[in-house]
DNA sequence: GTCTATATCGCGATAGAC
DNA sequence: GTCTATCGCGATATAGAC
């Protein structure tokens, strides 16, 4: 289906690296739907025909998106959070990991949010499959926060996990680069106001 | 362009309010690209070339769906705040009504944040400067907050700004009616979220 | 691995009767 | 206000040479 990646040697990226990576930026720019595989196939300096070689089907380029983009993640925050030795340093751990690398992947992550809905509808079930378990690993995390009574504990864990989901995944949608905060100092602004919440200090 | 809705009389709805209904309905789950005049057509029990004595063009529905979702937030957010009578009390106005008209008029708000990049780049421009509109009126709650001293002021109300609209806005896609939570019960877990945090209280 | 050329299809939109 | 019939386009995808 799709390969393990090479050893990150310092070799050329692949054609079909390069594909995706160009894929998943059209994608979030212009939407699944909105975008053609003419453009995507020009931006390689390719005729469109030419993609075929490479894939299937246009599908194919947006389930692989997917399925990386979750992978990347996941690898990424369990590696952050092996090295953690509390619950709260766990936690935490997550968050900056999560944010850093959803912006890292922007367009794959965007891509994973928004056009989910034009897979097929097995190709989708395997991506929710694969995003519930990653759901499932933020929700474990900040059960295991409560349990050690550095969260509060008066709501539930399921609905802590979304609240804090949709404070770090609205951020795909409107972050910029160029703009003045780093991912960095997002993910630090992101668990100050997840942790203390809003309110002035007494 | 699109009428002023008459006073809510108990008249049936028009044929067009249906259109409108059925098409963000439609957008929500398949995505504006991806639904098809047949199938809305056909949702309203009529064939897709008597779409067009309602409408010029497909992308009407979705230009109008963005706009009346977005008039509809602002105006019940505003009457719902104009009764609130401290900065802390018109904020929670703000979340409170954000999030039930947001769940109420979920297919449209939820097509309103996935698929407003299918709008031409003028429609586009218009709603942005809508949206911009609204988000300038949180800011504005938020930044009033600050001043009065109820809310921390090291973080920018426009970062404030963009992490509320986030825990809020992200409802959107994963509430079910169905669900144990009413709008109600989540605008307060929200707001609960928002000011305190979730950080075990000492 | 990329090309030219083409097949095939479903979409949005229109024309004109009723 | 809805219908039947149809147009025209651009999309994905394929065939086969190089």
């Amino acid at each position: 289906m799709h390969a393990l990646p090479e050893a990150d040697h310092d070799e050329p990226e692949s054609t079909r690296q390069r594909l995706l990576r160009e894929a998943a930026h059209e994608f979030r720019r212009k939407g699944y739907a909105g975008s053609t595989t003419r453009e995507i196939a020009a931006k390689l300096g390719l005729k469109k025909a030419s993609l075929y070689h490479h894939i299937d089907k246009k599908e194919d380029l947006l389930y692989e998106i997917c399925l990386d983009c979750l992978a990347t993640i996941q690898r990424e925050v369990e590696r952050a959070m092996y090295a953690a030795p509390t619950p709260l340093e766990r936690l935490h751990a997550l968050v900056l990991t999560h944010v850093q690398v959803g912006l890292r992947e922007q367009d794959g992550f965007a891509t994973l949010l928004l056009d989910i809905r034009y897979l097929s509808d097995e190709r989708r079930a395997k991506v929710m499959q694969r995003h519930d378990a990653y759901q499932a690993l933020v929700r474990a995390t900040i059960s295991a926060a409560q349990s050690a009574g550095v969260l509060r504990q008066d709501i539930a864990p399921g609905n802590l996990t979304l609240m804090l989901l949709g404070l770090l995944n609205w951020s795909a949608f409107w972050y910029q680069p160029a703009g003045p905060l780093t991912p960095e100092a997002l993910g630090a602004l992101f668990w100050q106001q997840f942790l203390n919440g809003a309110v002035a200090p007494m």
